[in-house]
DNA sequence: GTATATATTTCAATTATCAAAATAGTTTGA
DNA sequence: TCAAACTATTTTGATAATTGAAATATATAC
């Protein structure tokens, strides 16, 4: 049985990887299409869903130094992609916010991945569609740790070799 | 009913993105801490998950241009990730495949993501354990356009700007 | 056999990313 | 109250990833 259990949850890996690939692959084009890095593409997907967000959550949430986003949002201000605010209560934090603009760069660009999902998943009975909604919630939520979210790497240690 | 249909879609993309995002940062931690860059990260598990490949087909899947692959390759080779071999029958293409080091490399570095996804899965009752199972293979499959994986970019035609 | 096509590499430049220091603002606590 | 410690972001300078274009080597078509 154990043995069963193990077979299956690495059934599951092997598809997430796929599913993985897939949607990297794939947002690396769109956002080429954009006109966009992958880097800037993902910040502007994050300020869609979340609105309104500080440089340091957006740091945190891309897994980007400070610098990074600092330099990246210059040149989407630059291009009236987003703005900038200082915030109010505390003027040390910087808010980010899309712009129209922004907005219609990264929806009006055709994402072939999405809509080749959408056309497929549109014509699937109703209750597959509504199962393999209710599956991928609960693997978003099985990916979900806050500790996958929030601290950096804790101590690497002991790497003998780094990236050149 | 299209209307419903539609949210459902959308309800499905969502929840498509943060699998994305949450396994994409997650890759980005493994390949730091197996001292590699997410490029050479992506490279080898492809090499792991097919064998020994060509370079152009790793270009293709990666979605880098060829003189990436050989500078990254070149990399990896000294460190004696990889080995390259020409091919035999057409002299222009070469084989790339992981070697001993390599697989050690991707196999030994603990994966976060990977274990807390695996500890949570186990847990889950086995009739749930087959549905996300077959769920996530059916959305492997809905991701999975020929046109996704082949051709790059057709006619990005009119981009009034590009990235910076 | 010459012309054309394909796979990879070289070369030179651009760009993304980062570490460390600098700046500016906030909180603490004596 | 004010200085020390802390936090959020930016600046600066350097490194490394990625790329376009030209070069190389080989294969295929005619």
């Amino acid at each position: 049985m154990t043995e069963k259990d193990s077979l299956r949850s690495d059934d599951a890996l092997i598809a997430l990887r796929q599913i993985q690939r897939k949607t990297e692959i794939a947002s690396k084009r769109l956002a080429s299409q954009a006109g966009l890095t992958p880097s800037q593409l993902m910040v502007m997907q994050i300020l869609n869903e979340r609105g309104e967000t500080s440089a340091g959550e957006v740091a945190k949430l891309t897994q980007l130094k400070h610098a990074t986003i600092t330099s990246l949002v210059d040149k989407l201000v630059e291009r009236g992609m987003l703005n900038r605010r200082r915030c109010t209560e505390d003027r040390r934090r910087v808010w980010l916010k899309l712009c129209e603009q922004g907005k219609n760069a990264i929806t009006s660009a055709p994402d072939l991945l999405q809509d080749t999902f959408q056309t497929r998943f549109d014509k699937l009975p109703s209750w597959h569609q509504s199962m393999l909604v209710s599956s991928l919630e609960r693997i978003a939520a099985l990916l979900d740790a806050e500790s996958l979210e929030a601290a950096p790497i804790l101590d690497v240690g002991a790497l003998d070799e780094r990236p050149r």
